[in-house]
DNA sequence: GGTTTGACCATAA
DNA sequence: CTTATGGCCAAAC
């Protein structure tokens, strides 16, 4: 396997992980690419939700680790994730932030007793 | 086909 | 706190 991005395993694998965070949490995108095996590759954590086309998966649940929203408003998205997650009860405080330390999702470990 | 950009992150100074 | 550096690699240019 040489393209282990392109391969369509790797997005499927982060839209089902970001499938299971649950309203009122959040995740980084560093935490989503360890979750689906590759923990350097958070910025194609970001490539893959950019080329989202499934209402399905909740996107503006993920977040940079500062727990600051990490899109360009160019299209309004960061306002609309912004939103959301308001609406599902976080609070943002002055410098836009989130208590990551309070809603950070963790997936459950699967490493084995 | 080389260079730049980017919904990122860790580390160091 | 800020800057700088390096890693990562698909798209866009």
């Amino acid at each position: 396997m040489r393209d282990p991005i392109q391969h369509p395993g790797f997005r499927q694998a982060v839209y089902e992980a970001v499938r299971e965070v649950l309203v009122g949490w959040v995740t980084t995108y560093g935490d989503v690419a360890a979750a689906v095996g590759h923990p350097r590759r958070a910025r194609h954590v970001g490539w893959a939700l950019a080329a989202l086309d499934d209402d399905g998966v909740p996107w503006h649940r993920v977040i940079n680790r500062l727990g600051s929203i990490s899109i360009a408003d160019d299209t309004g998205r960061a306002t609309l994730q912004r939103a959301r997650l308001e609406a599902e009860g976080l609070v943002f405080d002055a410098r836009g932030r989130v208590d990551l330390a309070r809603h950070r999702w963790r997936w459950p470990d699967r490493l084995g007793p």
